[in-house]
DNA sequence: GACTCAAACGGACCGTGGCCCGTTTCTCTT
DNA sequence: AAGAGAAACGGGCCACGGTCCGTTTGAGTC
């Protein structure tokens, strides 16, 4: 499905699988959060440099984890039956697919969380509410008909700061596109659907 | 603007600004991304508990920091001059104000990305860039009118794990309005806008 | 100005993540 | 089969974040 990356050599496999099994174990009796790499890696009965060498990071190897739920989820929407897979028509789709993945992520909820080092602190920041409340008191104004609240943290994530780098730098976009996508986005957010 | 907190004693105050100003200074230095708690905490020749209490985290320090730069921007979008403060249409107010976030996020680009732990990683995992592409797929399949992989990052956002949780678990949202939600930005995803 | 008590201080302390580098193991070649 | 070189190993090591608790200091009270 995706690149397996160079072959690893049958030690390195080996213990790769044992990392996992290890951390999988780990994680379902104390909980993907208290998951520590010297745990994982005295479970698996290996040393730490391995669990880093093989990994990464805390976070790479929480994604690893997650990796085998998620293949699940990608092979439904990329192959499995419609409406989420191929055969339905691209819009219906489209509407399958977020509710998909919400309850995908909604089923492996702690693993998920226990990835990103500061889940939800992004939304709870006093100057990411002020924007927010800010954003929603606008779309009021201009009579939309949608969720304000969930068509201002829509609207928002466009401004993050990771995002707007990671689309400026890493993917060529420039500010004037950036400007015009959100153009579009407020026009489409106040637009009135017949 | 926000709350200013419980009042602090005189000492704490005046250690809170030294702790403000030496990080200020080691940022500007070193860079954001290699500040420590424990170097700030020296250069300020105070305790490393003092920064502790002061500011929680490292995060916290780092907001703390910002803080200063963000009132500039609420100052400019809550009472500043139209478009972006009162006095435009809120359409026009709301258009304004994208632009103005992300001139201000680049602007201090360092200290916001050094802020969040793991800056683009999101972005650049497999799973969420499989994701991207096959929303860009579908878009495209749709024949929507907009910038399809804006559209798919704003689309996928909203799915956001984090997100999702922090909207259902502390503003009592539930599924049903999730995927309502989800249908109406798909459905003004792919509106042809007259 | 003394008394009191909460608030703040500081730095030792601990757990964790990630790195480094000398040692071991695998795999490929001939 | 044996030698060579690359890949992986392991666990000691360090830096950092965050906490804890005994000590100090400031701010009201009489």
């Amino acid at each position: 499905m995706l690149d397996p990356g160079p072959r690893l050599r049958a030690d390195a496999a080996r213990n790769r699988a044992r990392l996992l099994e290890a951390a999988a174990g780990l994680a379902a009796e104390h909980g993907a959060a208290n998951l520590t790499m010297e745990a994982v890696a005295a479970a698996a009965s290996v040393g730490k440099g391995t669990v880093s060498r093989r990994f990464g990071d805390r976070a790479g190897l929480l994604l690893a984890l997650l990796d085998h739920h998620e293949r699940r989820l990608q092979e439904a929407f990329l192959s499995g039956p419609p409406p989420l897979g191929p055969g339905a028509d691209p819009l219906a789709r489209l509407l399958a697919f977020g509710p998909a993945v919400v309850r995908h992520e909604r089923a492996h909820l702690d693993m998920y969380l226990a990835a990103d080092p500061a889940p939800a602190r992004r939304f709870t920041v006093p100057s990411y509410r002020l924007r927010l409340t800010h954003v929603v008191v606008l779309l009021r104004q201009a009579g939309t008909t949608a969720d304000v609240e969930l068509t201002a943290h829509a609207l928002l994530s466009s401004l993050d700061t990771a995002l707007v780098d990671h689309l400026i730098t890493r993917r060529g976009f420039d500010l004037a596109r950036l400007e015009a996508g959100w153009r579009d986005q407020v026009a489409r957010a106040v637009a009135d659907l017949a």
